[in-house]
DNA sequence: AATTCGGGGAT
DNA sequence: ATCCCAGAATT
């Protein structure tokens, strides 16, 4: 069999088989290429089941590209929090803006142009040339990773580029925005991480690793250590019940959202340790530390930070927090 | 080339 | 607990 085998037998199974989803039209490409765009970057590193409702909602407040462009960067960050990321939602607005201003309005169609913008990557290019214009560009995720690295039974640690110039062989001239559909719903219906249905799967009879009974070895992932770390939050209370939050920096860790002030351990402390009184604990796992905040009670009219700022728990609904400091708010109630 | 960015669902 | 998911930007 030729390749040209394989790209008509995998569109042939994303035409009966292929998920409907809302940024999706099977068959051609997308009508909006505004849509296709918000979907990609919130399903940068996340799945399609978190994005249903956070898409849903987003369109419903942000139609067009224009309604974005005019937004605050608060409400976005209110749009996208517990999403995660958050330089993504800095990046989308930023983004929204310069398309207004210096694109008229477009979104571009050319892969180059596309690589320019905030917040597009290698794969986003390639993936809204593929579903909103249906170009055939490859596009390459962790699902075309683990697909193609499986087909050719590559079992050393693979890279992007090593996976690129594999999958765009077999990258069809035709029906781009289906195929780049259907090689990524092969890996995250069929193809999956454990135990692949390889009997339903349209590339079974070719696949190196499932010939050799290497599906649970392939791909090969190098996973880094993940460290934890220590803190101290305050809960800054005031005489009329309200509580001390300041915004974080434009950059970094939680980067534009609102917090309880609070520092690692191995920083200056905002207060001495024994000040105030125990309030428990949160822990909460980032992709790369797992963080503990020991949390302390503090009566207190002024804030120990410059920018604080005191605010009622009922209000507490108007400002982005991250999921970690959702868990403090929860506590709290 | 490595590290830094969140969060949740499945196992 | 561990894995990993439609990655990009920074160092």
């Amino acid at each position: 069999m030729t390749d040209i085998n394989l790209s008509d037998s995998l569109l042939h199974w994303f035409a009966q088989n292929g998920r409907e989803l809302p940024w999706r039209v099977k068959g051609k490409a997308h009508f909006d290429p505004y849509a296709v765009w918000i979907s990609e970057i919130m399903l940068q590193q996340t799945t399609v089941k978190t994005v249903l409702d956070y898409f849903g909602r987003w369109m419903k407040r942000f139609p067009t590209l224009s309604d974005l462009a005019q937004a605050d960067l608060q409400e976005v960050l209110l749009m996208w929090q517990g999403l995660g990321y958050y330089t993504r939602a800095k990046k989308i607005h930023e983004c929204a803006r310069i398309l207004v201003d210096k694109y008229n309005g477009q979104i571009p169609s050319d892969r180059n142009e596309l690589l320019k913008l905030p917040g597009i990557g290698a794969y986003t290019a390639s993936s809204i040339c593929c579903f909103a214009f249906n170009k055939p560009e490859t596009v390459v995720d962790g699902n075309v990773i683990r697909v193609i690295a499986r087909l050719y039974g590559l079992r050393h640690a693979v890279s992007k580029e090593e996976i690129y110039d594999l999958a765009s062989q077999l990258t069809p001239t035709e029906n781009g925005a289906d195929y780049a559909s259907a090689i990524m719903d092969l890996g995250a219906t069929v193809c999956t991480p454990d135990n692949p249905t390889c009997i339903v799967c349209p590339w079974s009879s070719h696949c190196m690793a499932r010939k050799k009974n290497l599906t649970d070895q392939i791909p090969v992932i190098q996973k880094p250590i993940k460290k934890e770390r220590f803190g101290t939050l305050w809960l800054i209370k005031n005489m009329a019940g309200a509580y001390c939050i300041r915004k974080r920096p434009g950059k970094g860790l939680l980067s534009g959202l609102y917090e309880f002030p609070w520092t690692y351990s191995d920083e200056p402390s905002l207060y001495s340790k024994e000040e105030g009184i125990g309030f428990g604990s949160v822990t909460h796992v980032f992709t790369h530390f797992k963080l503990r905040l020991d949390i302390r009670i503090i009566k207190s009219e002024t804030s120990p930070v410059s920018e604080g700022v005191f605010v009622l728990p009922s209000d507490l609904k108007e400002y982005p927090f991250s999921t970690l400091m959702k868990k403090v708010i929860a506590k709290i109630k």
